[in-house]
DNA sequence: CAGCGATTTGGGAACGCTCCCATCCAACCT
DNA sequence: AGGTTGGATGGGAGCGTTCCCAAATCGCTG
């Protein structure tokens, strides 16, 4: 009984056994699979019990074979090397994106592509139906490849705004200008008067948005001496900026870095030059990574809702799969700031 | 002529296209696809030529419908929510591993998976061939997951050691006792001679090897206090070992920390307590995380080829993969004390 | 009770590929 | 020269779905 025909090894059921199994054709069975309405009821629990007994689970392969969907969305990491910057997300948005992609019946592919090679390769992931959809995690704002990938014809979706932004791509971002602006604030709110910045790379809108906010948080302001230092976010870079800023004015009591490693390189030059956090200098961060809470003195920090973000990320994709005509607006995602020992 | 039949939208050429451009049957240009050596060099040329001139990419749905593989591998990602300790880890290991697996037509799926539910997706992604194999990157080391996998027939392989090894499945893991030797011998060797330790967690292989990893170093030594106290990895457990090992013995001159951010937590401990590090107290840290490039002083701390990890991760599937049969040893990557100013 | 629209159902025809078997042909052996 | 061998090739038979159209059934209405 059991096995008769030639069965493949795996005895996976086909919609074929449940079809026979609720006394019904492969075509009804195939509706109630589908949640089509066009089914009585009687027959919805007949090949709904068929299933549960078979233990049935539809063929990806051969539904992906007929409707040329594959139900997997990709999503890139487009970094060059080992940019530091990109870890402390990375898992944290994963998270976020997979708990919501959990709830549908997307696969999420996953690719690292900082290579021109690689990159033609997701191209060709999208022409070939391999992947419905692609998310871009990417670190350079100039990247072409969200640009190609939409002429490709493929939903895309973006974390950070990009930099040469056609309005074309949707993208979540986190509100940069405004937790730059609100830690500034805060240390100005706080009596300091000679508030410098250290910034991040300018071919970065985060870097770009972060500087903004400080300039508009002391815009108007009297009284208020302004200091900027160039950085490219990590830790060295905010090190020698520090030094520099110490040089041009002995006396400046504040810092807003705009990354976490700077902030952290900030802290060392300061130490070095025998000043005292926050005593004489206030500093503070961006991102609240890991880092923040493990500096002396803890870094009080701007804090970004990755998680959020990678939800909001899968969000934007599958909505544009399922209205591929949907026009959608940048969501952009409230920051917080967190303060500990170091403002 | 172009586009008789009823197309469909993605004028995707398929191998029939390609085998009429060569003039040739379809199972010849299949035989060119897959590489099968019995095609005349003639016809090889041509098949190639029309593949590229049509630009022709196979139908992965297609192929798996036929042969009843995936060419897809599922990586999992199996953490307690937000345990700070996979994080360091996971965009390194991700790399190695898609830097592998980027020679191979194999696809990488991602999951993160805490719940039994997710756990549960898993086995089905498994048992209905959406995926070839599994990779594990799990914290905890009495997961069962592994198990079962294996149970359902599918290739597995591991980061980490599993707490209850049955020996059955692959792993690949860091020399943690050889570091954690390494390091404490290193201390010794500086003269010093009352070194403590602050430890991982007992569920964990981890934490285990990197313990007794300081045993064997002091084994036989004579002359050297001993001091153990436990900590989670993280860095408050780590601030409050050391503050339990400075009331224990006042005059302790050197720790090591099985982590990181237990050893970050340990130089704000002795900062308070007024210890200069490394004068007074040295301090060595695992795992070379970002956090050991920004901590002040920097931390000394061992360090983990985690992206080689993650290709031979990736390695260990693969040869799986191909041969069913192959029964692997685990793959124990050396590990290397990186000094910089905390010891 | 015939007639008719609406609802539900059945099953053929792809989707694009690999596998396998039959066929073909050239070279080689006796 | 006939027979044999073996490599290269052609093409049919699926793989498990979805889609779609035709057929069957049902419930009313006139």
């Amino acid at each position: 009984m059991a096995g008769k025909g030639r069965s493949r090894a795996s005895g996976r059921p086909t919609l074929e056994q449940v079809a026979v199994e609720a006394n019904v054709s492969r075509g009804t069975a195939s509706r109630v699979v589908n949640g089509s309405l066009e089914v009585s009821p009687y027959a919805l629990k007949a090949v709904r019990d068929a299933i549960r007994k078979l233990g049935y689970v539809p063929n990806q392969a051969a539904r992906s074979l007929v409707t040329q969907r594959s139900d997997t969305v990709l999503l890139v990491v487009s970094e060059s090397e080992d940019r530091v910057f990109g870890e402390p997300f990375f898992a944290s948005i994963v998270r976020g994106l997979s708990q919501e992609l959990s709830s549908t019946p997307l696969q999420l592919n996953l690719m690292m592509a900082s290579t021109a090679r690689q990159h033609d390769r997701v191209e060709q992931l999208v022409r070939n139906g391999h992947v419905d959809g692609v998310m871009l995690i990417s670190l350079h704002g100039d990247d072409p490849l969200p640009q190609n990938l939409l002429a490709a014809g493929a939903p895309v979706a973006l974390i950070g705004r990009p930099v040469a932004d056609g309005g074309a791509v949707p993208y979540v971002d986190a509100d940069n200008e405004s937790g730059a602006r609100a830690a500034t604030e805060y240390l100005y709110q706080q009596g300091r008067r000679r508030i410098a910045t250290i910034t991040g790379p300018r071919d970065m809108a985060a870097g770009l948005d972060r500087l903004s906010g400080y300039r508009a948080a002391l815009r108007g302001k009297r009284g208020v001496t302004r200091l900027v230092a160039r950085g490219d976010f990590g830790q060295a870079s905010g090190e020698s900026a520090m030094r520099e800023l110490l040089a041009k004015d002995p006396k400046l009591d504040a810092v807003f870095a705009a990354s976490d490693p700077m902030a952290a390189g900030a802290l060392r030059a300061l130490w070095a030059a025998g000043r005292r956090v926050p005593d004489d200098v206030a500093v503070i961060g961006f991102d609240d990574s890991e880092l923040a809470r493990n500096t002396n003195p803890l870094l009080t920090s701007v804090s970004q809702p990755t998680q959020r973000m990678g939800r909001k990320l899968a969000e934007l994709l599958i909505t544009q799969l399922r209205d591929p005509d949907a026009k959608l607006a940048p969501v952009i995602l409230p920051t917080e700031l967190v303060r500990r020992e170091s403002a």
